[in-house]
DNA sequence: TTGAAAGCGTTACCAG
DNA sequence: CTGGTAACGCTTTCAA
């Protein structure tokens, strides 16, 4: 059996209630006390049971983070690496810890917040990858659930939120391709629905207003393979586009691949701008354009946000915070005159 | 207040052990108060708080992985990805949840680990990237602790462990830029005492023996930055290497921007071959050779014995289970005859 | 088959 | 300032 409190008392022969002050720091116990149970502590290697402690303090020191990808989809995407190291980058310095669980379907997706929520396992969660009519949103609104969405909320509602603003983003990505003297620029996203795809392609449509007739849109799935799939089918056509703006790095990646493939040449046969600036970007020659989402920021001002409201503390700033993105341009989308 | 199993009882007219009864699925239950009870935790929406439970069950249904990286520089890193996205895969089949936790220096590994296993945080461990002379490993065994290493435990102990043979990789992946011509291989691993790359190390030795004469071995950062600074210098050598073995694949593409900065070409400037067999392999002209340590086969194995370990089920096979390696041929170890 | 009751290890309240 | 004690919500033993 392990050692508890109890054992703790009885050899250094005062009460429980004592040993769980002098454990949570509390001021008024006596120095000379304090030193007697804290040697106890050290010398049988004592540690405090979690389980217990979350029972009756009603917290659990976890975070929940559910990704919702195809089995087998995750290790192709730098977003979710980013994400998830930019949030255990912040909880290095918080009492929290990040419980991760990834679902395949919308099914699952509700099945696994009853878990984790109703359950209580966790504290708060991170909600990402919202699309359009979020069901979870509107159920841990309800439940009063701690929450923060990195995404879109779509609504006016009081959601806290964290977010880059996707459309002026992608509008100036599409810009620049046009400021380039591209004519015929498309864009390669995900499904409809995809809130974040649905904010770039409404950017993208703005930019080319008036500057371009022909509306290139494409849906794609994520991940490089699919991507370079429908690059390949984009790019046999006749009607091929001059530069694309594509969703994220990865699936640019792909897209590459495919022009590659088709003899095309970065940037003058295909300029290309991406998202997420991550370092995938250096690994094409002369470079992949592409707009920075500033993720540690984004992410640390969710994961405080999130800390803040399961701590009941105030919340500085509007519930929809925009953390603004920056376009790095590379080699992909800079025509070259000696071509 | 949330509705408890008291609560239920109450309105089912029953005792509270049976709501419990009915929740284990206990066949002894009258079919008529099972279902009662059932239609009343429907109608209040009931659901069993995993706190209470794991108190009084002793099981957390928490599986704990701890990763040892700088701070930032976890995105960078595609063995990462690939080892949490396949643990997930895992565990959506399973009742057990991952909780993740990053530390960045020696003394934080311990006490993360203390706050994992002692304060029984989570029922199991998964350790990766495991130094020699790993004190983790001895504090574990020495408190029972279920855990699982996914590496070289690198002594005859009962310990369970899933590992890739890096040395034969290593060999394997060196001998063949032997065979392709290459005269001056070199190998680029990580610091001295990360297990895997010494294994790959030593592989890389026993492969040149009597093939040829100078060792050339380099030590470098995780990263594909820090490789590509050190390959800056590596190749601007006049006594350069004319192969690489990298230790991974990111730390390859750090090497193959070198060696465009350097105007060398794959792969007759520069043959080269590393691990992991990321998607990135497809990111560079022909390909980058690489060696498939198929994670998802060890990562499946490690998990699976985790489990039966947590679950006290018996184990079948060793204590040490070895996944073959496969040498994935692309181009950059090629060398072409067109030069 | 069901109910009563004893914990699990902690926190926090209330006396003293 | 300290000790006794009542929860927290559940599982499980023991009787009935």
């Amino acid at each position: 059996m392990r050692v508890t409190q109890q054992d703790i008392a009885k050899i250094a022969s005062v009460s429980q209630a004592t040993v769980s002050r002098v454990l949570a720091g509390d001021e008024k116990v006596e120095p000379e006390i304090r030193k007697r149970v804290t040697e106890v502590m050290r010398a049988h290697n004592y540690q405090p049971d979690v389980r217990a402690r979350q029972l009756r303090s009603r917290r659990t020191g976890l975070i929940g983070l559910v990704l919702n990808r195809p089995a087998g989809g995750l290790g192709e995407d730098p977003f979710f690496s980013a994400l998830v190291a930019d949030i255990l980058d912040f909880l290095r310095d918080h009492p929290y810890h990040l419980c991760l669980d990834m679902v395949t379907s919308e099914a699952g997706q509700t099945a696994i917040y009853d878990d984790m929520l109703r359950s209580r396992r966790v504290d708060g969660l991170i909600l990402v990858e919202s699309e359009a009519r979020d069901h979870r949103i509107a159920r841990l609104q309800q439940d009063k659930f701690p929450f923060v969405l990195i995404g879109n909320p779509l609504t006016g509602d009081e959601i806290s939120s964290v977010d880059n603003d996707n459309v002026a983003a992608a509008e100036l990505a599409t810009r620049h391709l046009l400021d380039q003297g591209f004519r015929r620029v498309g864009i390669l996203g995900a499904r409809r629905g995809v809130t974040v795809s649905d904010d770039r392609i409404a950017g993208y449509q703005r930019a080319i207003r008036g500057r371009q007739h022909d509306h290139l849109i494409w849906h794609g799935d994520f991940g490089s393979r699919a991507a370079q799939e429908v690059a390949q089918t984009i790019l046999a056509d006749c009607s091929r586009p001059d530069a694309m703006v594509v969703l994220d790095d990865f699936m640019a990646m792909g897209v590459v691949g495919a022009a590659r493939k088709a003899g095309l040449r970065l940037p003058n046969d295909l300029g290309l701008v991406s998202f997420n600036d991550s370092n995938l970007c250096d690994l094409i020659d002369r470079g992949l354009s592409s707009v920075s989402l500033r993720m540690p920021e984004l992410v640390k001002a969710a994961c405080d946000r999130l800390l803040r409201i399961i701590e009941e503390r105030p919340i500085d700033g509007p519930h929809r915070l925009i953390i603004p993105t920056e376009l790095r341009v590379r080699g992909s989308s800079q025509r070259m005159e000696a071509a």
